[in-house]
DNA sequence: CTGTTAGCGCTTTCAC
DNA sequence: GTGAAAGCGCTAACAG
């Protein structure tokens, strides 16, 4: 970007226009406590319109202030379980009079450390990661130095879901959530699954599966049965997943999506190939994204409180108090709607 | 937020450790052209990562360079509407190295202001306002100001939508778009239309309204025949004008929403009350947000590709040779889907 | 209450 | 090539 040619009034100006000393200036505009004479004070401020002066942040912040900025590290904003996150974020951080910078990563570890490094350039007060942490021990190490570096620096951070790093986390119970699933779809009868997740680098991932496949294993069936169709953790993913269960002839009666927008591309996959939902095979997601409850048939699935958590997250970054890992915990709920029934299909072995 | 206990290394700690000049460490470090002998630049280097220093980009900023950050104001992230704007305009700062920092308004013209006046502080490169304007004398001429001060200041800026301010806009074509909507329908044989509004303060709603009002007259129609339904541009307040349609035994065979957010309350609503869309009445929505399609009925809607709309503002905004109030129409195009059918209930007068 | 004086960490002329 | 020095605009001690 460009050069910018300053042209600014500064508190300099306004304190000459006023006729009072620069401290004075400083403490009427910027300072909260009215150390101020009132005359003076008013001065001031009316110098300060008619200059339409606007204090710099980035003076403000080098002389030590605050910068009043978080920064936010996510996968895709246009995402609804992100913009979702996002939006407790921001609201949370609207009640500390900060404002949220966004950095999207498209699931990049390297991005993502970028921008961390980026928000420690800034100094951003506070620092959210609302993506899913990467099994990778060199991201997690270099992660954990980077965040490690900002709070001790002073910054606040937080992560919503498991990173498995020593800071505070909002961790939704994906594991239990998924597991909840598996029994309910075991009672309603069903006996094949098969599980379409993304790249088992990703914690949530590995997370909703094992506890689908746990509890699976724990209602008595085989979980080598179960078909693992492992594809992009995206609604292109999840639209893979569908193919390869067509291409398969697959007999699993219920498919679990481990996230909506996978879900949101079997869905699609599914209906142009002619297959009924859930007559001929049933389907969830999980997140419980907004839209789910409206497709038709309305889709099942686990819910989260998205919002809630990144208004966690937000407060968990920002209280001193936090400065040790706490956790918090968010429940996760099978909402069952109309896109998984008991089988119809009996087949025989 | 809480003050930051430096405990930083510095640039000057770098110099110090590497035993050069902080001249020599800053053009090493931070300045673009290779001015530094290979041997020394390795040494600083080496000196900055041992250090675990960064750049503390207030600091640069207020030395005179750059800041690459751009204010994002809009009324909701989480509204698919915005999210998509946003993720064009996100991902065209990364395209400059920029990032973008969100400030969101629910539609409060007050904080919209602020926002812009928090993002001069920042000295921000650019400002994008993603929201409607408001037909508002008052805030119309303090935007004015705000932007002009702004742009005055070295900084660009965009908007999308209308605004009627003299700065570089996106401009959808939604008087075109809802007008060919208009069309479509009495194409269709549509007599008696229904028009869900937001408040007619909001530029784009008078504009979408206007539109097809104009259409629908030119078509022969008396335009005092069609229902003005005004209620908030949400999805709240497409229930509620669903609801004003049903209490008032309305006659409409079709129900145009200025935007897909109203589309969705109203539909939840008539779903609700048992109407048939579209046998009962067709129902039409605006934008083309992702979902749409995949509701059962299909909503008709008019598209606009609002990702692109995003990514263009960007562009306008950080261009230097759109220092001018430039201007970029995107065309609106009817999609008609299952929401909308030629009307089968034929009434008496 | 108000003014003076130092910096905050970095980029940038200028000299060398 | 490299170093020395002068700010960028503001806040925060200190004095008065």
């Amino acid at each position: 970007m460009r050069i910018r040619p300053s042209g600014q009034a500064t508190l300099a100006d306004v304190a000459r226009a006023a006729g009072v000393s620069l401290a004075t200036a400083s403490r009427a505009l910027n300072g909260g406590a009215r150390v101020v004479g009132p005359d003076l004070r008013e001065r001031i401020v009316e110098a300060a319109r008619r200059l339409h002066y606007v204090p710099n942040a980035h003076a403000q912040a080098l002389a030590g202030g605050t910068t009043a900025t978080v920064g936010l590290v996510l996968h895709d904003i246009s995402d609804p379980y992100f913009s979702a996150i996002a939006r407790g974020v921001i609201a949370g951080a609207a009640e500390h009079g900060a404002l949220v910078t966004v950095g999207t990563t498209f699931r990049s570890m390297e991005r993502e450390l970028e921008f961390v490094r980026t928000f420690r350039a800034q100094r951003a007060d506070a620092i959210v990661l609302a993506g899913s942490g990467f099994e990778d021990a060199d991201y997690r190490a270099a992660m954990h130095d980077e965040l490690d570096l900002h709070r001790r620096a002073g910054g606040g951070c937080a992560v919503v879901s498991e990173h498995d790093l020593p800071v505070p986390a909002v961790l939704p119970d994906n594991r239990e959530g998924a597991a909840d699933l598996a029994r309910a779809l075991v009672e309603a009868g069903h006996r094949r699954f098969a599980v379409a997740g993304g790249p088992s680098c990703l914690t949530t991932v590995r997370h909703r599966i094992g506890g689908f496949l746990d509890a699976v294993a724990a209602c008595g069936i085989p979980v080598d049965d179960v078909e693992l169709l492992d594809h992009p953790f995206s609604e292109e993913g999840g639209r893979a997943a569908a193919h390869e269960l067509l291409d398969r002839r697959s007999r699993a009666t219920a498919l679990f999506c481990v996230s909506d927008v996978m879900a949101l591309g079997a869905l699609d996959v599914l209906a142009a190939a002619g297959v009924a939902v859930p007559d001929d095979v049933s389907v969830a997601g999980f997140n419980d994204v907004p839209l789910m409850r409206r497709l038709v048939p309305a889709v099942s699935t686990v819910r989260l409180d998205l919002e809630a958590m990144g208004r966690c997250a937000m407060e968990l970054a920002s209280d001193p108090a936090t400065a040790d890992a706490r956790t918090v915990r968010f429940p996760a709920e099978v909402v069952l709607r109309d896109s998984t029934a008991p089988p119809v299909r009996q087949e025989a072995p």
